[in-house]
DNA sequence: TAAAACGTGACC
DNA sequence: GGTCACGTTTTA
């Protein structure tokens, strides 16, 4: 009773709440690309959405023009960045087993999903995120769902639609890779997740100006909870998982 | 164990 | 150089 509330949370009243920054849109341009058009009532559980829509969802007409590409072109997500585990553990080489053995087609999961002819959002929360996979695995993935996020390669994280589907998939990218910069130029340095962009937090683009973290801004560096990222919720390696272990596994599937 | 504080990566 | 916010460390 308390998940459902939290998330409609303290509808903050208009971005004019969103602090100062938290620019009309919240999220960053490779981000607010994901300009769903669904009608709020979908992840908020409020008897009349109309009115907190305006609120969270704010239908600016900004958006939707998108200036063919910002000057910078979000460098196409490369497989290696994608694999390469915020753990440090390189997934390219699980990877690499995988795709020799035939098993990783990289067919993007978004063949309706993102047709939006459903308006079922089947986003339950955190699971909908790495639901786009769920069916790969079910199918011929010897390995547990839980596995997948073994080594920070969570679906959530860097969709693998990403790659392959066109321009919306790419468009929409929220946590594609990471910055090329960041990836080997740090010298070791641990890369950030970004955050999913579709799961119902993400889609909120207000802080509710209540909570510890909007309140605590200045000290916390946190974002509103109300507006924290599912899948950043989740331990990067899953609860009581040791990535190691996972790769060693996959090894051991393949290699002997 | 959760929350607060902090360091700093990522982006502009 | 400033802001945002993720990840880690510290504190309660
Ligand atoms: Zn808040
Ligand atoms: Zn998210």
């Amino acid at each position: 009773m308390s998940t459902a509330v939290d998330i409609a949370g303290p509808s903050s009243p208009d971005q004019a709440h969103s602090s100062a920054k938290i620019p009309n849109e919240p999220l960053r341009p490779s981000l607010k690309r994901s300009n769903h058009p669904y009608s709020l009532s979908h992840y908020i559980s409020t008897p009349s959405p109309a009115v907190d829509v305006k609120g969270l969802i704010q239908p600016s007409p900004a958006q939707e023009q998108r200036p063919t590409q910002p000057s910078k072109p979000r460098r196409a997500p490369s497989w290696p960045d994608m694999w390469e585990s915020p753990s440090g553990l390189h997934l390219a080489h699980a990877a690499e087993l995988l795709m020799r053995a035939g098993l990783l087609a990289l067919t993007p999961a978004t063949t309706e999903q993102a047709s939006g002819s459903g308006p079922e959002e089947d986003e339950e929360d955190s699971s909908g995120c790495s639901t786009d996979f769920q069916p790969f695995l079910g199918a011929w993935f010897p390995f547990s769902p839980a596995l997948f996020p073994l080594a920070g390669f969570q679906m959530g994280g860097g969709h693998w639609r990403s790659t392959a589907v066109g321009a919306e998939g790419i468009e929409g990218l929220v946590a594609e890779g990471y910055s090329p910069s960041s990836l080997g130029g740090g010298g070791g340095g641990r890369r950030k997740r970004k955050r999913c962009g579709e799961c119902v937090p993400c889609r909120r683009q207000t802080n509710c100006e209540q909570c510890s973290s909007c309140r605590n801004r200045k000290r916390g560096h946190q974002i509103c909870k109300y507006r924290k990222c599912e899948e950043l919720k989740r331990k990067p390696g899953g609860p009581g998982f040791d990535s190691r272990l996972g790769l060693k596994w996959v090894k051991h599937l393949f290699e002997g």
